[in-house]
RNA sequence: GGAGGGGUUCCCGAGCGGUCAAAGGGGACAGACUGUAAAUUUGUUGGCUCUGCCUUCGAAGGUUCGAAUCCUUCCCCCUCCA
């Protein structure tokens, strides 16, 4: 008793729902291995560690012997979700969808134990539903239910259009719960109703409802959004070290506290430390190098994580060129390289325009030295060195 | 089915025949300052063979010396009524 207990804080650590929390417990306390679902998204294979709070949070029911399901939207995905808002989404091929599984697995693993992870794609029941039986499934919802989620409430209130299907996902995402009899579904806040519909569609169906964990989402490095790789603020878990160390010091001193919250393995009486030292004067840059440093060891190595921050130290301390500077030669026209042309091409701007652009703000240097003349030629047999800004480089041999 | 409103550059949003590559804001990027932090500040923000040229304002046609702005058809979204 004493133990479920001591268990059941470990498990709240980091969450920011539990409904119902008496449930759980009642649950636990049934002796057996409780089934654990989580869904993801096939159209995203690439993780970040916005998707890692939930996978950590799944690591420790496993720990704890639970039975943890990785379910893959499979079915859904390959619909697509051509409601035309959001960048209209093409459907996935079964292909891609195979592919996207694999891809997850192998990022998936490395925080989860392969051997007691069951993986479901919910494809194997949805793809068999006759229409018949998704309108009875439709019928045990109501459109005022649906519009209470969130964001269709605010997109019927704006004026914006929801398309019919919208309304099926959250049917169909807690239909899954009522095909892998799901004792618990875990999900970002965002999914709280998502889930919740879980459970009133496993009572329909003469089931135990499933408590509904839900866990912060993370901010991206904005600070602001949460993390996605379509805006582009995040840390990808396949990320290079030095990739990982840079974007790890370039978020504020606020979020940094939140990644330590929701990322960090370290116990919460030693996060209390850190911030301490912080108040009294450490300088965080060094509290960021921790962070860094556990993070990078957890996704590579600890051999790993020393290199990129000492690369970093030389890098931004002293000056020095990046270790994993790409290094590329170029064909150059005849008569000389026009610069603007081969900042393009070394892939350090996205136009000749840019490339222009940046000249006139002091933004491009070679070997060093800032250039500002935009009809520079470069000649064939150069080797040099070109920055963009703080962070591109690149080492071009021009041919 | 009927009536009305609307689709503008990454986003929001002005423009409603020439001075529009298109106000303003947000975001992003770059420079200064720093701890690749925050705050502050300066600037940039369609492309190119760059003092000029080319492409963009839902799509396709048309009127005009000239269209994001006017006309026609089409596509899409929203509201109200049925």
């Amino acid at each position: 008793m004493q133990q479920d207990l001591e268990i059941l804080s470990e498990l709240e650590r980091g969450t920011a729902e539990i409904l119902l929390r008496t449930e759980l417990v009642e649950k636990l306390k049934l002796g057996r291995p409780l089934r654990v679902k989580v869904g993801f998204d096939p159209t995203a294979p690439d993780l970040h560690l916005g998707h890692t709070v939930i996978i950590n949070k799944m690591r420790q029911f496993q720990d704890f012997g639970h039975h943890i399901i990785f379910l893959i939207g499979d079915f859904t995905g390959r619909i697509g979700d051509p409601t035309g808002k959001s960048a209209t989404r093409p459907p996935l091929t079964e292909e891609q969808v195979v592919e996207n599984a694999k891809t997850y697995q192998s990022q998936v693993f490395k925080i989860l134990d392969p051997e007691k992870t069951e993986v479901a794609f919910n494809s194997t029941w949805m793809s068999k539903m006759s229409s018949s039986e998704m309108i009875q499934l439709a019928a045990k919802q109501t459109v005022a239910r649906m519009l209470e989620r969130d964001d269709f409430n605010k997109r019927y209130k704006a004026g914006q259009s929801i398309a019919i299907h919208e309304f099926l996902y959250p049917l169909v995402q807690g239909y899954d719960s009522v095909a892998l009899r799901s004792d618990i579904e875990m999900g970002g806040t965002d999914q709280t109703f998502n889930l919740l519909v879980g459970r009133e569609l496993q009572k329909h169906y003469g089931q135990p409802s499933q408590v509904v964990i839900t866990l912060p989402l993370l901010e991206g490095l904005d600070g602001v959004n949460k993390m996605s790789k379509s805006l582009g603020n995040y840390i990808g878990i396949t990320d290079s070290p030095t990739e990982m160390f840079g974007k790890i010091m370039s978020v504020s001193d606020e979020l940094m506290w939140r990644y330590y919250d929701l990322l960090s393995f370290k116990k919460i009486s030693d996060i209390q430390t850190l911030r301490k030292s912080v108040a009294e004067g450490e300088n965080p840059r060094n509290v960021k190098f921790l962070l860094a440093d556990e993070i990078i060891t957890r996704f590579h190595s600890k051999a790993a994580a020393q290199l990129a921050q000492d690369d970093f130290i030389a890098r931004f301390q002293k000056g020095a060129l990046p270790d994993d500077l790409p290094e590329m030669a170029l064909e150059s026209p005849a008569g000389g390289f026009p610069i603007g042309n081969l900042l393009k091409a070394a892939g350090l701007v996205e136009s000749t325009s840019e490339a222009f652009r940046m000249m006139g703000q002091g933004g491009v240097k070679m070997d060093g030295e800032k250039l500002e003349d935009r009809s520079l030629l470069i000649s064939k047999g150069t080797i040099a060195v070109f920055q963009v800004g703080k962070r591109k480089f690149a080492r071009v041999t021009v041919k």
